[in-house]
DNA sequence: AGCACGCCGACT
DNA sequence: GTCGGCGTGCTC
């Protein structure tokens, strides 16, 4: 058993396989499997995860594993193979998927590095360089009278080496202790030699005679009113001693949150919970899908299960989706379950991720709440998985590797025999039509747990508003309800429905709208710079004064419609004291809470925001919502358009009356009678799903079938046309009878960073070999991918259909 | 991917 | 002879 089979970090197809290194002696009996090693690899040296350990190879000279660089596997058993799973499933590198399950602090760096080997004098050009030094980094070549060449013959020679060196960047955070180095009396007989002036000594040595415990540098000067200096010299007479220590870094503060205990279960909820509690104890793997109304109470049906798995010493994983991953849900968990808890997002800076990460690795907490890749928590022995948001699309993974966090979470729930929840007010399609099967089991919370109704959902044609001559944003009903609101000290959500929040450019004598000339997209307007900025490429230019078209002078930005609404809203409604929530007003780290702080402390009456509002707010004083234009998603090309509005409206609506105060719904609409509206009205979920399963199954999409959607780009609009058409026809030469190919088609945005972006849909019921096929297609392309900058990315079940 | 190697043509 | 530019093939 001395040979290493490695994944090595180099995602090119024609490498995503192991290979076998020998072990040498002295890392023979601590390497496992899962560790990160670094080996040579051609004539370089990179990083690769150890992913098996045998005794022989087919190979006849094998290499040796360089050097070691974990202590203990990053990657558990579990989690190697479930690597494996994921690339074959999703069509990536095996490196991809391994390097998606850890922190990103894990990802090697590479630097080389010149190494002088001599100390004869090298050529005048070299010494130039090396200006003394025996070491150099790589880099300083390129802008040096050193070639290449000459370089390639000094290392013939031997005279220099190059090095290549994998970096970890692996940041722990140290703190300084200071404790006593001598006995409390010897401190006390070097209190009485410190010279009469030393005040500060005195005081140093005299708290440690009282105090001999460690205590951390910083506190002590603090504490003390002194300075690193005074400690030095005490250090210096070797009566203090000082240690660096390794610290999490904690981004939360476990003690500020007041503890929370269990509530009563409604009989619904305790319905709910008892056949999750039943698989907690016997073990056994099922999924539940969890249907519960907003505010009916799913987060405590959670923390109670979690509880019982907690109580049977076994772990839970939680996923939430990142928008709702706010304080006001850090503290249920941190409340109920307190340093057992670590949570996972995307705020946390790289060394306060890894902190966490490391918690849960070492087992220090039994909890995980986090986003998307928490799924990949390093867990032993799960006891429950739960993902709240079922509907969520932040669970998909939009690049490699494209995972569905639920489809992980199902796999690691049958690993670990127990139970994985998901919970939704409004389930997928999905996952409902599954449970309507009978494969998850379903639960149904239909009661708030307050007792009070879902709030009143009115709507308006905003049709007739038009006719009625009223031309702004607000319908009169609105306008009315807002000012009474006011009036009663009570306090408005109003979301403006818009995808696209940006800020473009447009002349409003010829209609010329700015684009980027490397991307078929719209310019957005940074005010702060007064710049004209790409958001797929990067591409900047000043904003123009006048058009560059037409000369005319009349062109403009137009804001985000948050910001439009708020002007029109000013205008209407001037005593109206407004927070306004969009990509502009939170882009600051730390915004997003501090303007929802502000809007609890009822500093304004209105909240106005796009769909960030709509999730996960809990308001007492909230008693109106109003949604401005709830179709405006719903004429965009994507099937699941209607889902997302009734969504969307069913999570908004759930915003007003969670408390004492009851709540109204005001929904401003051009298409009242669009059933997605009319149903997400009336709280139908069931009508809703009905009506649109039959819609699905006419148009062949899922749950009927399976999406799969394969993207062609390439700076060549011609190869790229001719490459999908190809793709296509391969595809419809080897395929079943039921399955339908669509396309070649543009991509939604047709280019970016000047390339256009082609694709093919495959729609299927069963087709067993599909994934060999398009492996195959890939394959066939190799050629073209590698030499000609051809991509081909493959998505097998796309959400976003861009 | 990224590196070595080898062939070729240009330039001192 | 010296130097730099590609195309090709390999990485345990």
């Amino acid at each position: 058993m001395n040979i290493a089979k490695v994944i090595v970090d180099v995602p090119a197809s024609v490498i995503n396989q192991t290979f076998d290194y020998l072990i040498p002696e002295k890392f023979r009996d601590m390497l496992k499997p899962g560790m990160r090693v670094t080996v040579p690899f051609g004539a370089r040296k990179i990083m690769g995860y150890v992913v098996g350990i045998t005794a022989e190879s087919q190979f006849n000279k094998l290499k040796e594993i360089h050097d070691v660089l974990d202590v203990t596997p990053v990657l558990t058993r579990e989690l190697l193979e479930l690597g494996k799973w994921l690339a074959d499933k999703t069509l990536c590198m095996y490196i991809i998927a391994y390097q998606a399950m850890v922190p990103q602090v894990f990802k090697a760096q590479y630097k080389k590095e010149i190494v002088r080997l001599t100390e004869a004098e090298l050529s005048f050009d070299l010494e130039k360089l090396f200006a003394g030094r025996d070491v150099l980094p790589y880099e300083l070549l390129d802008n040096s009278s050193v070639s290449f060449y000459q370089l390639q013959k000094a290392v013939q020679n031997g005279d220099v080496e190059i090095n290549y060196l994998v970096k970890s960047k692996i940041t722990q955070k140290k703190v300084t202790m200071i404790k006593p180095n001598q006995a409390p009396y010897q401190l006390e007989e070097a209190l009485l030699e410190l010279p009469k002036n030393a005040k500060k000594q005195w005081k140093l040595l005299h708290f440690f005679v009282e105090h001999p415990e460690e205590i951390e540098q910083n506190r002590l000067i603090k504490h003390l009113q002194t300075s690193r200096s005074t400690i030095k010299a005490l250090i210096d007479k070797s009566l203090l001693i000082s240690t660096k220590v390794e610290v999490y870094r904690n981004p939360y503060d476990d003690k500020s949150y007041p503890q929370t205990t269990p509530l009563e279960l409604t009989p619904q909820q305790q319905k709910a919970i008892t056949p999750i509690n039943e698989a907690i104890i016997k073990s056994e793997h099922h999924v539940f899908l969890l249907h519960g109304v907003t505010g009916s109470g799913k987060t405590e049906v959670y923390l109670q299960a979690i509880q019982h798995v907690i109580n049977k010493g076994k772990e839970a994983i939680v996923l939430v989706p990142e928008i709702s991953l706010t304080p006001q849900m850090v503290k249920r968990f941190k409340g109920r379950f307190g340093s057992n808890v670590a949570v996972l997002h995307s705020a946390l800076s790289n060394g306060e991720r890894y902190d966490e990460w490391r918690r849960i690795h070492r087992k220090e907490v039994q909890v995980v709440v986090g986003a998307r890749s928490a799924i990949f928590a390093p867990f032993e022995n799960i006891g429950i998985i739960i993902i709240d948001e079922e509907h969520e699309t932040t669970y998909k993974q939009e690049d490699q590797p494209r995972y569905h966090a639920r489809d992980v979470a199902i796999y690691r729930g049958k690993n670990h025999h127990c139970p994985v929840v998901l919970g939704s007010a409004t389930p997928t399609l999905e996952s409902y039509a599954r449970a309507q099967k009978g494969v998850y089991q379903l639960a149904t919370l239909s009661k708030r747990t307050n007792e009070k109704d879902m709030p009143e959902v009115e709507v308006i044609d905003m049709r007739k508003e038009l006719h009625k001559g009223n031309r702004t944003m607000f319908s009169i009903k609105l306008k009315e309800k807002i000012e009474a609101c006011i009036q009663n000290d009570e306090q408005i959500v109003l979301m403006l429905n818009r995808r696209g929040y940006s800020t473009f450019v447009m002349c409003r004598d010829c209609g010329l709208v700015k684009e980027c000339p490397h991307c078929d997209i719209a310019l957005t307007f940074h005010k702060k710079i007064n710049q004209l900025k790409c958001h797929y490429c990067g591409y900047e230019e000043p904003m123009p004064v006048n058009c560059p078209e037409c000369n005319s002078d009349l062109i403009r930005y137009f804001g985000t419609g948050t910001q439009r609404v708020e002007e029109s809203l000013a205008q209407l409604i001037p005593e109206a004291r407004i927070i306004r929530m969009d990509v502009d007003t939170t882009q600051r780290k730390g915004a997003h809470e501090k303007l929802l702080q502000q809007f609890a402390n009822k500093e304004a009456d209105i909240l106005l925001g796009t769909q960030m509002i709509a999730k996960g707010l809990d308001f007492e004083n909230v008693t109106l919502v109003g949604v401005l234009t709830a179709d405006s998603m719903l004429h965009l090309p994507d099937f699941r358009s209607s889902e997302k509005t009734f969504q969307l409206l069913t999570q908004v609506s759930g915003r007003a009356g969670r408390h004492e105060l009851p709540g109204e719904v005001i929904v401003q609409t051009y298409t009242p009678d669009h059933y997605s509206i009319e149903l997400a009205s009336k709280y139908d979920y069931n009508a809703f799903y009905q009506k649109e399963m039959r819609m699905r199954r006419t148009f062949r999409y899922p749950p009927y079938v399976f999406l799969v959607l394969i993207t062609v780009s390439h700076s060549n609009k011609v190869k790229v046309i001719q490459t999908t058409q190809q793709i296509v026809q391969i595809l419809l030469k080897k395929v079943q009878q039921d399955t339908v190919i669509l396309g070649p088609t543009p991509s939604p945005i047709a280019k970016i960073k000047d390339r256009y972006r082609y694709q093919c849909m495959i729609k299927y019921r069963d087709e067993p070999k599909l994934r060999k096929l398009i492996k195959k297609i890939i394959d066939l392309f190799a050629e073209d991918i590698r030499k000609e900058d051809l991509l081909i990315t493959v998505d097998m079940q796309p959400y976003q259909l861009m």
